[in-house]
Parts: structure tokens; C-alpha cells; sequence
DNA sequence: CCATTCTATCGAAACGTTTCGATTATTTAA
DNA sequence: TTAAATAATCGAAACGTTTCGATAGAATGG
């Protein structure tokens, strides 16, 4: 039915192997011959059949997306935003990506993720605490692979890192330019890289500002890091009658659990707690009072992750390094500063 | 490298076509080289090759999901959520997704999806206000498609949309059994029928209840509908000195907008203006007070586009007809409504 | 001026399936 | 008992490219 290349190469009078070096911009076609054919392709409006190209030069044009079930599920959408981001920049690159989500209980030999089984992709992306099966089992298949926003325990690995350590730092010495020493911090689900290492940054931060860590301003038990463990997470701090005058959040969506939880004991912010959380996820300026947070970019990064994974595909070759995406404190409301 | 049929066939003792039937569920093989030769499968974990399956079978497993830039970029996640159910339900059939964006300036010849000239998918949702000269084109490449929360103005479709009507109804009449018979809306970007439906159903619902629709108490100029065309919309409302008890917003971003815009101004909901949504958006929950809206389940709503897309494709020819997706009011604080 | 290298082009195999028509074996009908 | 219909299996073509090795002609070197 549609035009092929079969078509191209006799309207333009040489064979179906020269259109093909024309097409995939080949030495040794003279510019002649190239010109020719270019034209034939421009008035026949031909474009080459991507399965066809496929099976030919073994190579599928898609990359895989895996991501954890219960990552996906979160309230707030972050994955989401980085899949979006790696969206864009795969189609930048001529792919397309491919979604799946692997669960807790994988087991070998039965969830593996389809495109990979069929060989459909020519990378993929791991986004989230993926299983160390399935690593195993990518690496044994030599698919180029980059992690986001999570690092396996072992083996070498090419990954993009939020930079949390000094996202924390700026988020807590903020507070403390602002004369707080009384600074609390929330978190969960701490199995996650991104949450244990801004506790970490907390603690850092604190000690370099000559504060010592004080336990009992920390309340990082929570089993997840949505809206109601921040809730929670706020409920059992203030019954501990500890004091405390900032707050750090692991991210927004706690903050948020926070706040609602602070308001509902009249504690007021920012009056009586200047409050910091991390993410700067959309509805932080729907919010009373707008949250003071740390800016992640989500598309860039899962930009910067596709732009490793085209790098290595094209190397053919696995290409080893850890990337850290920049961070930005955004100040507004929440931490008292009044912004004109 | 890989395990391919033809390992199978000769393991088996039976040729590739034999294998291929077993694989297809063919009429016309014993059972017994059939349970050989899936013992084979099973044994060399073998899993055919997608391309080399498109090439022979004329097929993708993929289906397009194109979207128009603009709306991708809306504030409001409700496309993206859309997506994510269509890739949840595509998963299900066993296909991929493959995402594009169009832009309004689009011109034929020049900015068609790459994975339509690529013959690279099955079958595509159209989901936003799409360029007519795109649909005309896929309508000529004979490419199922399905709509979704959107209808061109001419042609055959298949569609799903949201109960708008319905939807609008139940909120305006909620807002009327609560005694509220000065009743404002605010909405805007017009040319997106959900909107233009929402208004008409507004319309509909006074009728219905005897009250008289007056101009004075609604916006719909706004360009578009986020949370800042709410804002504004609800100022010149505001502005304007008209007296109203109730209001019915286009949808959720756009009630938020209006909410911060009254508490700027000392209006407070729900004990001045009793307010009412639309989409059930995540942070309806995370602000004060937790917003009263008509449910929108995206997520299925991407799920029915799917199903219908999936039934035409298997059936090989189109099969018109629209899908309602019904939608129900959620009661919260916004409309005064106590809740245990 | 001939041997060598280089350039441009081509033919054919290969990629891993599906599918169609042929073939053989088996059953059914007359 | 034989012709016809049916069931099971197979061989080969087809899908639309890429790529490798071959070939012929042009350029280069000694």
C-alpha cells in the first residue's frame, strides 16, 4: 500500500542499496546520485517503514520506561513528571518511549518487563527502587540501562541523582540565616536514596551551622512520604511538647501534611514555625501560606537521564557516572520572609 | 544471540510454521505437537521477536497517543492523567503506548507524528483540540482513532467523552437544594467543548429548578482555564457588585483560583458563597476548605478510549459512536456541607 | 603504462516472523 | 471400494529494510 523504498529507487533509476546509503547519510554516494534520490523521496513523500528498518538494522527506535508500582500510585506525581521529561527528550532524539511498572513481589522468568522479552527497546530507563533481579537480568541482556533518582547497592551503574545533599543544606541554612536553631526535621519511607540522603544533608547542615542534631526534632518513621504521613508524621512531633521554630520537610507533599496538621493545633506558620519543604511540586503556590521550598527540575531530569542513555546506545558500549542535577531554594511565604 | 523460532521448530522436530501456529492459537494443530512444542518454549524461554512479528504480520503492538502541545502544558494534570489510564488499559491488550504533541501552527506535509509516516502504530487517541487537516490526514491512512473529551466538527468518530451535562447538573442543583438560587459561574477557553457543555448544562440545571439565568453572574471570557484565569474571572465578578450565594466553577483549578481571589477579598467559603468544581482534582483535599467538585475519573476515562480503539482494531474497520463516561459529585466543605 | 588503490554502485543475503498454497495422511460419504 | 472432504504439517514466499561482498570504472603511484 504506502510507498516504499523499492518505489524511490526506481523512480530515481539506481538500486534499492544506494537509496538506502542515501537515506542513512552513508560516505561514497557522490552528491549527484544523493541529490536525485532526495528528490525522488521529497516528490513520492516517502519515509522508511520504522518495523522494516527495524528488523533489518536490529534496532527498535524505543526506549523502556520501567518504574515501580507503588512509585507510580504516589500521590504526588513525580515520576510522572519525569517520565514526561524523558518524553520530550526521547522524540528530540528520534525515540520513543515505552511505559511499563514492575511491583514489590517480582520473580524471575514470569514479570519481566514485555519489551524487554521481545527485544523491543534499545535502552531503558529505571526509575524508583527497582528489584535487583531485574537489574541482573538487564544487565545480562547488555541493554543500555540509566538509573533516576535511586542507585542499586551494587554492581557499576550510570545514574542521574537529584543533588539532596545540597538541596538539604541550602533548605536548612536558610532557616538558620533566618535565626532559627530549633530546627525539626520530617521524613519516611527512608529505603529511598532521596529521603536518606536529605536527612543526611539536614544533619550536615545543622552541624556546619554549629547546631547540634537534637533526635528528638526528628520524626522519620513514617512507612511512605505522602500528604498523611506528613500528617502523621506532624501529630506525633507536637506531642512530643518538644520545641522547634523551623521545619524541614523531606518533600512538599509532607510539608503539606504538616501544615494542615500544625493548623488544626493552632501552630502557626510562619508565625510561630517557618516551615521548608523539597520538591516544589505545582500546588505549593495553591497553598496559604505558599511553601518556601527546594526547586527540583522533574523533566530535566529525566532529560539528563535520556540524554546518558542515547549517549551509551550510540557508544555501544556502557558508559559508567553518576550525574547530579542542580538544586534551588525558592523562597516564599512559609519561611516568614515577605516577598514585595 | 536470541533464542529464535527456528531454535524452537528443530528442538521441537517440527517446522517454523507448525511453531508459529502453536504460537498464534491456530485451528488445525494436534494437541499433542501442541503441548511439544509449548514444552520447548517453556524450555528455551523463548519469546518472539516484536519487530520480526510486525514485519510478517502488518502489525505494531503500539498505539499513538497524540495530544496537543498546549494542553500538555496546562497546570491542571488531566491529560497526562488520561494518559497514564490509556497506558495502564494498553497494557492490559498488550500494546505500547507512543506519545506525541502537536502545535496549533500545525501544517501538513511538515508536522505530522513521525509514528504515522513511520507506519509505526495501529492505531491512535486523539485526545484536545486537534488540528483538522491532522485528522483528515489519518482518516486518508486508514488508521483507527478514537477522541477523547474532544469532537471535530465534521466526519465519523468514535468518541469518549465526560458527562458534562450530567455533571454540571448535579452540581448546580446540589447548590440549589442547599436553598442557593443566586448561583454565579465561572469558566473560560470556550472552544474546548467540555467547558462550552459545562456552561450549557449550568444553564440547563437553573432551568430546571425554575431559576432564571442571568448574564450578570457569569464570566466565561478567560482564555484558558488555570488556576490564574479562575483568579481573575472571580475579580471581575467581584467587581462587577452582582449578589450571589453559589458558584459553579469550569473546573477545579479554576475554583481554586477564584477561592484565593475571595479570601483576598473577604469572601468566605463556604459561609458567603457556597463553591463547586469540576475534574476532583489531587490538592482539592489539600486546601482549606477541601473543595465540593464533580468527580472526573481520568484514569478510566483514557482506560474506555483504549477498549473502543482496541475493539476496532480487532474488528478492522471503524466503528463510530460515542461513550459518556458518567461522573458524580463529591460533597465536601466548599458548599457548607458538614461532614461527620 | 600497468598495477594498485579508491570511489560509486549494485546484487543478494539477512533480519525473524506470518501466511498461503501444497502435500500427505486420515476420515467421511456414496 | 473409491472418490471426496478434512486435518495436520510443511516449504517457501513475503514483509521492507540494512549491509556485506562483488564489480566496474576512475584516480593514483612508480
Amino acid at each position: 500500500m504506502g510507498v516504499t523504498i523499492k518505489d524511490v529507487a526506481s523512480k530515481a533509476g539506481v538500486s534499492l542499496s544506494t537509496v538506502s546509503l542515501v537515506l542513512n547519510k552513508k560516505k561514497n554516494v557522490s552528491e549527484e546520485t544523493r541529490q536525485k534520490v532526495m528528490r525522488v523521496i521529497e516528490a513520492l513523500d516517502y519515509h522508511p517503514h520504522r518495523i522494516a528498518r527495524g528488523l533489518a538494522s536490529k534496532t527498535t527506535g524505543n526506549i523502556g520506561f520501567i518504574l515501580t508500582e507503588d512509585h507510580f500510585s504516589r500521590a504526588e506525581p513525580f515520576y510522572t513528571k519525569v517520565f514526561l521529561g524523558t518524553e520530550f527528550e526521547a522524540r528530540a532524539h528520534h525515540y520513543y518511549m515505552l511505559l511499563t511498572t514492575v511491583n514489590g513481589s517480582f520473580r524471575k522468568n514470569k514479570h519481566i518487563p514485555r519489551f524487554l522479552l521481545e527485544k523491543n527497546v534499545d535502552g531503558v530507563i529505571l526509575a524508583g527502587h527497582i528489584p535487583a533481579v531485574l537489574i541482573e537480568y538487564i544487565r545480562k541482556t547488555k541493554t543500555p540501562f540509566v538509573f533516576v533518582d535511586f542507585l542499586p547497592k551494587t554492581g557499576a551503574v550510570s545514574a542521574v541523582l537529584i543533588d539532596n545533599v545540597d538541596g538539604a543544606r541550602q533548605a536548612v541554612s536558610h532557616l538558620t540565616q533566618l535565626g532559627h536553631n530549633r530546627i525539626a526535621f520530617v521524613g519516611g519511607d527512608m529505603d529511598h536514596p532521596s529521603l536518606k540522603v536529605r536527612l543526611e544533608g539536614y544533619k550536615k547542615a545543622l552541624l556546619e551551622s554549629g547546631i547540634s542534631v537534637d533526635e528528638n526534632l526528628i520524626v522519620a518513621d513514617e512507612p511512605s512520604t505522602a500528604f498523611e504521613d506528613g500528617y502523621n508524621a506532624m501529630c506525633k512531633l507536637l506531642k512530643r511538647g518538644v520545641e522547634f521554630s523551623g521545619l524541614f520537610a523531606g518533600n512538599d507533599a509532607m510539608a503539606q501534611g504538616c501544615l494542615r496538621c500544625m493548623r488544626e493545633h493552632d501552630v502557626r506558620v510562619p508565625d510561630d514555625v517557618a516551615l521548608v519543604g523539597f520538591d516544589d511540586i505545582e500546588n505549593d503556590l495553591m497553598i496559604e501560606p505558599n511553601l518556601t521550598t527546594v526547586h527540583v527540575d522533574k523533566v530535566e531530569l529525566g532529560a539528563m537521564a535520556i540524554r546518558r542513555l542515547v549517549e551509551m546506545i550510540k557508544a555501544g558500549h556502557f558508559i559508567q557516572g553518576k550525574t547530579l542535577l542542580p538544586v534551588e531554594l525558592v523562597v516564599r511565604r512559609s519561611t516568614g520572609v515577605s516577598i514585595k
